[in-house]
DNA sequence: CGGCCCCGCGTTTTT
DNA sequence: CGCGGGGCCG
């Protein structure tokens, strides 16, 4: 048993495993068997005798502790599922459950998500008279997330010199009080939202020393990995129930912290050393999932990171292909190189899952997902959760939250008119007044008036139309509790006459809002019978219920993603983190895209851009493909690009591009365009390029009609629309309908450079800026950008046809 | 009160 | 370009 465990281990990842007694951290370089010695470790730990129940692992997402699970689940049997495991977040909010009335919440306290939070935040904004133009309601929430992720609580924020001046800096001096507004009317609401769930276990573990004491007895051995990305409010919950054991082993990659953005501190890791002096140090350096170069490229490109830990990653691998770099005329074009590749090498053996296509943002998937389908090749696209994101599906939601929590003020309003019972604002806010007077919460407040409507002494019209609802909402909470999940949840939609208002009218739209519903269903039907399945196993002692179901499903992102089926992947950088695909494609490379535009302000959120591009990069295990367009549409505006600073970053040798690649420390396209070399015959073949492979595809689109997976939206149905095909056609541009202006723009771009009615150097006059000196011309898709050096003013960007210039 | 239309603005990344 | 919010009208 323990051979096995520890059979195929190289003598640093062994060490690893076997010391599983005092402070640890493991420096994981990408690729070097992570996963394997954290697996081994806690399967090698359970057979030295060390209780499943007392181990606490911590992961990054959901996915990755499921998978995790399973492998323990392979060595060591069922026994595994007794370890406590999961997200920090779903950890921490089923601790909570437990816990939270001790610190003045409801046991059933409802999870606000991201977007239930910025409504409220929105709210509040308007009731204190401040203006939301000023006050952004995702900044506002950007902030308070900071607030509670650095466990700043609002009296502390509102003490706090630094960041008031911070907030009078950024014009928002009140963002403190809506902080302190939010917080009282979360409490009120009885609702945590996300970060709530980290900021609460810690105030949980500060102030109720006896439930702290149980977990630390509890939980002896606590294992984090990714720790390199955890927050202040996750390292001093790790702290706090590590204090007495001080079992704590963390696994992490500084080279890959790329969630800084939302309050990681890289930090964490780099002084874990010193928050636990006895700590032994293991380093994992052999790089066993990619090949040579593609090792050797992401080191070439994180050199240029300056705050990193020591370590030299290296692959024993096969040298393996130079990685590709391609340039293409324009974005959609990309989408064919992209697909072109793919169809290659699977026509030599390589399976559509073992191809990955991956972007900076998740805006990115639309072109690509017609260059696949078109081609009749097979993909999927991981985005957050797309089924619960659907307003019919989070109304339906919302009736739950109420069930569940009537205090919720917010999941009340959300569904006290829906579907329309005649209750407008005016009635809203008549109640929401009444609540405030009688210091209830609304859906208490209306159930009273409904109860003794004689000595209320409120509007009769108020009380009439709120009574239907009133008894809807008592009669489900009833059957709450006398019915499985799944059917309370269809009862839900059919009592409340969502379903029916759906099937009253047949709009398009109405079909697919029931088609969710019934995916929702279908969900809720799958986690029962798991349930019942573990229940029959006996791996838990309860029926499922709703209420498990919702704050389970809360804290899903990439539900389902049981690998259902033979398809090519499409995915953010970011939720590629920890995955490995055979053949990766990097896309959009470019200034502005990647790196992101708002990155390139600061060093630190540069080098963080530079990380994820590493995380990128060694994704892959055979080869990688890297691609930018010359010009990229954007909000329907064609715009020029530049290239990404990442592709200088990697050496060349490693780099096997389809044009000269010093162009890439040189002139951008329009550069080379203005001083005529681009040239005439690249061009021609380019197009030929494409022609062939259109010709080759024929049109017989067939794509299968499967796949309603809530998670992931399958390719098209029905045959995408040609002209979305990025195949230029060089003969009539009349003909070419939606693709006319770019490819035209592009056609004639070095002769228009010449039809601008200005020149470089040339001074002119603004009615406004008065005398100045171009400086700069690029060409746009229909006009041109000027760069104007102005006598006083300084330099400005102007549009030739609109700036009111003339010459001198 | 509800539906329609128009305008304005947005794009990091996720638990 | 597409969505959501706000304003106006029926």
């Amino acid at each position: 048993m323990t051979e096995e465990i520890l059979a195929g281990l190289n003598p640093a990842q062994r060490e690893a495993v076997i010391n599983y007694d005092g402070p640890s951290l493991i420096i994981a370089g990408a690729g070097s068997g992570k996963t394997r010695v954290l697996t081994s470790r806690i399967a090698y730990m359970l057979s030295q005798g060390v209780e499943p129940q007392s181990i606490l692992a911590l992961t990054f997402t959901n996915k990755a502790a499921r998978e995790m699970r399973e492998r323990i689940e392979k060595m060591v049997g069922s026994r595994a599922r007794f370890i406590r495991m999961g997200t920090f977040h779903s950890v921490f909010a089923r601790l909570l459950r437990e816990n939270a009335s001790k610190i003045g919440f409801p046991d059933s306290y409802t999870i606000y998500e991201s977007n239930d939070a910025k409504n409220l935040i929105k709210s509040i904004i308007k009731e204190l008279n401040l203006s939301d133009e000023k006050y952004k309601p995702q900044s506002v929430a950007a902030r308070i997330s900071m607030a509670k992720n650095c466990l700043i609580t609002p009296a502390a924020y509102l003490a706090n010199a630094t960041l008031a001046a911070e907030d009078s800096e950024a014009k928002m001096p009140e963002i403190g009080n809506i902080y302190a507004e939010y917080c009282r009317r979360c409490k009120r609401n009885g609702a945590m939202d996300f970060d709530d769930l980290l900021l609460q276990t810690n105030i949980l573990l500060r102030d109720e020393a006896e439930v702290l004491n149980g977990y630390q007895e509890r939980f002896r051995y606590i294992l984090v990995d990714e720790y390199q990305d955890t927050n202040m409010a996750q390292y001093i919950i790790v702290r706090r129930l590590a204090l007495k054991h001080s079992n704590v082993c963390v696994v992490g990659d500084d080279a890959q912290s790329i969630y800084a953005f939302r309050g990681a501190k890289i930090e964490n890791i780099l002084s874990f050393q010193r928050d636990y002096p006895t700590t032994k140090v293991y380093k994992l350096e052999q790089n066993y999932r990619s090949t040579q170069t593609i090792v050797d490229a992401a080191n070439s490109l994180i050199k240029h990171n300056s705050r990193r830990l020591e370590k030299r990653c290296f692959s024993e691998a096969e040298q393996g292909e130079k990685i590709r770099l391609v340039r293409v005329m324009e974005d959609s074009y990309e989408a064919v190189e992209v697909a072109m590749d793919i169809k290659d090498r699977a026509r030599n053996g390589a399976e559509w899952r073992d191809f990955a296509i991956l972007y900076r943002t998740n805006k990115q998937h639309g072109l690509f997902e017609s260059a696949l389908a078109r081609r009749n090749i097979p993909y999927r696209v991981y985005k957050g959760l797309s089924l619960l994101e659907h307003k019919d599906v989070r109304n339906v939601l919302a009736y739950i939250s109420l069930i569940l929590n009537p205090n919720d003020d917010e999941s009340f309003k959300r569904v006290v008119n829906y579907p329309a019972r005649g209750i407008g604002d005016t009635t809203i806010s008549r109640i929401e007044q009444l609540s405030q007077e009688r210091g209830k919460s609304m859906w208490h407040t209306v159930a009273e008036l409904t109860a003794t409507p004689a000595a209320a002494g409120v509007e009769k019209s108020i009380i009439r139309k709120v009574n239907d609802f009133v008894q809807l909402i008592q009669r489900l909470s009833t059957l709450r509790v006398e019915m499985g999940a799944c059917d309370f949840v269809k009862e839900v939609m059919t009592s409340t006459g969502i379903l029916h208002a759906l099937e009253l009218e047949h709009k398009p739209e109405n079909d697919t809002a029931k088609d969710y519903l019934e995916q929702l269903l279908a969900m809720i039907d799958t986690f029962e019978e798991e349930c019942h399945n573990d229940l029959e196993d006996g791996l838990r002692d309860t029926e499922p219920s709703i209420d498990e179901w919702m704050q389970s499903v809360m804290l899903q992102t990439d539900q389902d993603n049981d690998d259902d089926g033979n398809k090519v992947t499409l995915m953010t950088v970011h939720s590629a983190k920890g995955l490995e695909y055979d053949y990766v494609y990097i896309v959009g490379m470019e200034e502005g895209l990647f790196p992101s535009k708002r990155s390139t302000e600061s060093l630190a959120d540069l080098e963080e851009e530079r990380r994820l591009m590493y995380v990128a990069l060694t994704r892959a295990k055979r080869a990688a493909m890297l691609s930018y367009a010359e010009m990229r549409r954007v909000w329907g505006k064609t715009e020029n690009t530049i290239p990404s600073r990442f592709l200088k970053d990697i050496d060349k040798e490693y780099l096997d591009a389809n044009f000269d690649i010093e162009e890439l420390h040189g002139r951008s396209r329009w550069e080379r365009a203005l001083s005529n070399l681009d040239n005439n015959s690249d061009r021609g073949a380019y197009r030929s390029r494409y022609d062939n492979e259109r010709r080759s595809i024929g049109d017989g689109y067939n794509g299968q009609r499967r796949n309603t997976s809530p998670n992931f939206s399958t390719q098209q149905q029905q045959r995408p629309r040609p002209e979305i095909i990025a195949t230029p056609q060089p003969l009539d541009p009349a003909r070419q309908g939606m693709r006319k202006v770019a490819v035209r723009s592009f056609e004639s771009q070095p002769t228009e450079l010449g039809d601008c009615a200005y020149s470089i150097g040339e001074r002119v006059e603004h009615p406004k800026f008065g005398v100045g000196t171009i400086e700069r011309i690029e060409p746009l898709a229909t006009d041109h950008k000027l760069v104007i050096v102005f006598e006083g003013y300084g330099s400005k960007t102007l549009l030739a046809n609109y700036a009111k210039l003339t010459r001198i």
